[in-house]
DNA sequence: CAAGCGTATTAGAATCATTCTAATTCGTTA
DNA sequence: TAACGAATTAGAATGATTCTAATACGCTTG
C-alpha cells in the first residue's frame, strides 16, 4: 500500500459525465434494488420510482426534485418518503450526499462513492468529473497516516459557471428537467 | 501557464494547522481591517471583536460560536450582526465559508483562499491542511480548459475522526472553546 | 377470504441555520 | 447641535430537513 502515483498527464481524460445510456441505467438500477433487498428493505413501487428519478437525472437531483418527479406517477407521495428512502440509500452506500447549505442537498446514485464534482453556481447543477477520480489528490490512507485522522471520505468539488450558463447568462435552474426514459 | 506539477513526494509536508502565534494573529488582523476599510466599511468595536473571534479560534468557528465569543465582551450583540459582518468578509475575500448542511457553516479567516480541510465528524472541528495546499489536485485553469467551465473555486475536504476523538470516543464539540489571546 | 403483524407512508408540526424587515441607535461630519 | 448614512437590533420569515403519531399497505398464516 501507500503506492506512489504520478498525477501528471492524466488530465486529458477529464470530462463531465455523459447522460447514462439505457443499458447502464438498468444495470445500476437493479444493482441498487439488490443492495436494498439484501438489507431487508422492501422495494415498493414508490421506492422504485425514487431510485429511477435519482438515476435518470443527470444533474444530481435534490430531494424535492425527486419528489416532483415521483409525484408525476404517484401524486399523493410525501416528501418524507423521499427523505426516508434517501436515508436508506445513504446507509447502504448506494447514494452519495452532496451537501450544500445555501440550497438543498443533492444526491448521486450513479457513482455513490466519493469523486470530484463540477458545481455550476449559476444553474446549480452538479456534474461528475468521472475521469478525474483516479486522480484523487491524496489517497485517504496516506492522509490518515500523515495527519493521525481516520479519514473515511474525500470531497473534491470545483465551483464555477458551466458552459451553458456562460453562453446564456440567464439560463436558470428551470431548464434542468428530468430526462426520464425509465 | 498550464505548467505541469508532479504531486509525488510532497506528502511529508502534510500537517494540520498549528495555533496561530500572536505575531501572525496581529498581522492578519490588521490585514483584514485594512481590506475592509479599503471598501469603506467602518470597523466598529463589535466588528473588531468579530474579526478577533474568527482568527482566535483554531477550529473554524460557526456564526453562533463567534456570537458567543463576542457576547462575552458586548452582551447585547445580535446574531444578525455576526452574519452581516461575515457577509462583508466573504464579499471582500477576507473569509472563506465552509458549507455544511447537516450543521452550521464554518468560517476561515486565517487562510481565506481555498485549501484542503480536515473535518472531524465526531467533534465537528475543521482544521486546515496547510502544506497540502500547493498540492491542489488539478489547478483551476486546467480544469476550466478541460471542462469548458469557468472554475473559480476548489473545495477539498477530508472527512474522518480526529486523533483526539479517536482516543476519547466521547470528546464532543464542548471541549472546543476559544483560546483568545486577543 | 380474514386476521394479524410489521413496514411504509402520510400530513403536519418541530427544528435550526440563515435571511429579511423595519425600527432604532451610533458615528461622523457640517 | 443637527443631520445623514451606516450599523445594529429584535423578531419574524424562510426553507431544508427531521420528527411524530396516526393510518394504510402488503404479506403471511389460519
Amino acid at each position: 500500500m501507500l503506492e506512489t502515483r504520478d498525477n501528471r498527464d492524466n488530465l486529458d481524460n477529464i470530462q463531465d459525465s455523459a447522460p447514462m445510456d439505457e443499458a447502464r441505467f438498468r444495470m445500476r438500477l437493479s444493482e441498487m434494488k439488490a443492495a436494498l433487498r439484501d438489507k431487508g428493505v422492501v422495494i415498493t413501487r414508490k421506492r422504485a420510482k425514487i431510485l429511477e428519478a435519482l438515476l435518470a437525472s443527470d444533474r444530481h437531483p435534490t430531494a424535492s426534485e425527486i419528489h416532483e418527479s415521483v409525484k408525476a406517477f404517484y401524486p399523493g407521495t410525501s416528501l418524507a418518503t423521499i427523505y426516508n428512502t434517501i436515508d436508506i440509500l445513504k446507509e447502504t452506500g448506494q447514494a452519495l450526499e452532496i451537501e450544500f447549505s445555501a440550497s438543498a442537498n443533492r444526491y448521486d446514485g450513479r457513482i455513490p462513492v466519493s469523486h470530484p464534482h463540477l458545481v455550476c453556481l449559476a444553474c446549480e447543477k452538479v456534474e461528475d468529473m468521472d475521469a478525474a477520480a483516479p486522480n484523487a489528490p491524496l489517497e485517504l490512507e496516506r492522509v490518515s497516516q500523515a495527519t493521525g485522522y481516520d479519514i473515511v471520505r474525500l470531497r473534491t468539488d470545483y465551483y464555477g459557471t458551466c458552459p451553458d450558463c456562460l453562453r446564456e447568462p440567464h439560463a436558470d435552474a428551470a431548464n434542468a428537467a428530468e430526462r426520464g426514459f425509465a
